[in-house]
DNA sequence: AAGGTTAATTGAATAGCACTCGATATTATC
DNA sequence: GATAATATCGAGTGCTATTCAATTAACCTT
């Protein structure tokens, strides 16, 4: 691609224009019609070149897909640490509840997305890329994690890729189960149970005891405790709300 | 199909022979070649049958795919099924170890297949068959729950689906993890860990009686649940206000 | 069993699409 | 401004799923 000589800046910037050009023809076009249903042509119009131009950029339809995808993951990466960024909850579990929320809602709105990143598990030697820009989206979680371990809100022994299979992968799961329902008898079944028992799942199973109290009995006081905290927080809010 | 005259025994058998062996012969190419690397003109070779006489059997490629797809899923069932049957040990999270295992590695072992059966749903209509098998599939689980439930192992008040999406959900991202992991650095990651944690996680979750439960009958996950949906609504609350 | 009617089978022809390549236009360099 | 290097183009190529007119096999009636 580059040259033994640099193109002038402007030369290179309008290559780079183009090069967003077509990344964003293909975007839309792959959303719209999936991967077998996309027009090389239809791609190449929209981006307002020749058909031909489109292979000096990428060598195939399926690279191109490729990196529409590596451009779509690392979005959905930094959205995600936004919202871990604009959370004002700074426990865990506040922070879990929040990209919970987001993710599932993430995975059901770019369904078909998320299907054609392993659907292109075909196209052998590609595939290693786009692993790599998954690996930095569910980091997100594992910072999280592992943060929390070190403020010591969660248990030292969890394993980290446990939690990180669960996490995400219940969360695929119901993400698709909702769709199908949907798909099914157009009833919505709602996305909070699932995030809400997705951060229950996690304080039970993952959050640490007191400390030096061994006993279960504490535990359920102090959880006890909270939920009557709560309770009188959401009376106050409704009182003034009314 | 059936004219006034019933078609003579054998011939019947002769078409359902022929059907048998063209679904055959396309599971061969398929899983040999992937749907796109999978010629039609190979599938009929194999299944000593002209190439036009698949279309009079089935109206696309995409389709006879689907076939062959319904049919690996309904012999998963069967496997599952079984698998509970010969499982002596009587009690809940012996047979849910005994299912994780197997469908852990199934889906390792056909994980070309189940992509294949996500990615096809670019073909609209199609797409509900292939929905009732995998609910099949599933409901081996269901049946195991349910049956947990009604000899008083698990909580009455557990629900189903949610503990549904974490059981596949996680195994089937466990799969990818670890099939990403193999891929990656040859490094063998145990499949025996993932099992263990999913069904102590079970156990910790939804068994009827965990250590420590309280003398009203509250438990620990009952009550985080409890504290997730209040923080929920406190949320809301504070929301609603600013 | 012969003639007639329907159904099944075939593979050569069709059509759609990703991708190539020689020709053309644009830009860089002296 | 001339020449080399690079970028763009879109008509052609090659490969495949799919169709369809012709052929064969099965079945029915008398």
């Amino acid at each position: 691609m580059a040259s033994k000589a640099i193109p002038s800046e402007t030369q290179r910037a309008k290559l780079e224009r183009k090069e967003r050009a077509i990344l964003e023809a293909a975007r839309t076009i792959f959303v719209n019609h999936g991967f077998d249903g996309a027009r090389m042509q239809e791609i190449a119009r929209r981006a307002g070149i020749g058909e031909g131009t489109i292979y000096s950029y990428y060598d195939s339809k399926a690279e191109l897909m490729l990196a529409v995808l590596q451009q779509f993951w690392d979005g959905l990466t930094l959205e995600a640490e936004d919202v871990m960024a604009a959370e004002q909850a700074t426990d865990f579990f506040g922070r879990l509840r929040a990209l919970a929320h987001y993710h599932l809602n993430t995975v059901i709105v770019n369904a078909d997305f998320i299907n054609l990143t392993f659907a292109l598990r075909r196209n052998n030697s590609e595939v290693s890329v786009s692993r790599d820009h998954l690996r930095h989206y569910v980091a997100v979680f594992d910072r999280l994690f592992l943060r929390g371990q070190d403020r010591g809100e969660l248990r030292a022994d969890a394993v980290l890729w446990q939690a990180r299979d669960i996490f995400y992968g219940s969360l695929e799961y119901s993400a698709r189960s909702i769709e199908m329902t949907m798909e099914a008898d157009r009833s919505t079944r709602d996305q909070q149970p699932v995030v809400d028992d997705m951060v229950a799942l996690f304080r039970a199973h993952y959050a640490a005891h007191p400390e030096g109290e061994a006993a279960d009995g504490t535990t359920l006081a102090a959880l006890s405790r909270q939920i009557e905290q709560l309770t009188e927080k959401v009376d106050t809010l409704a009182s003034r709300l009314s």
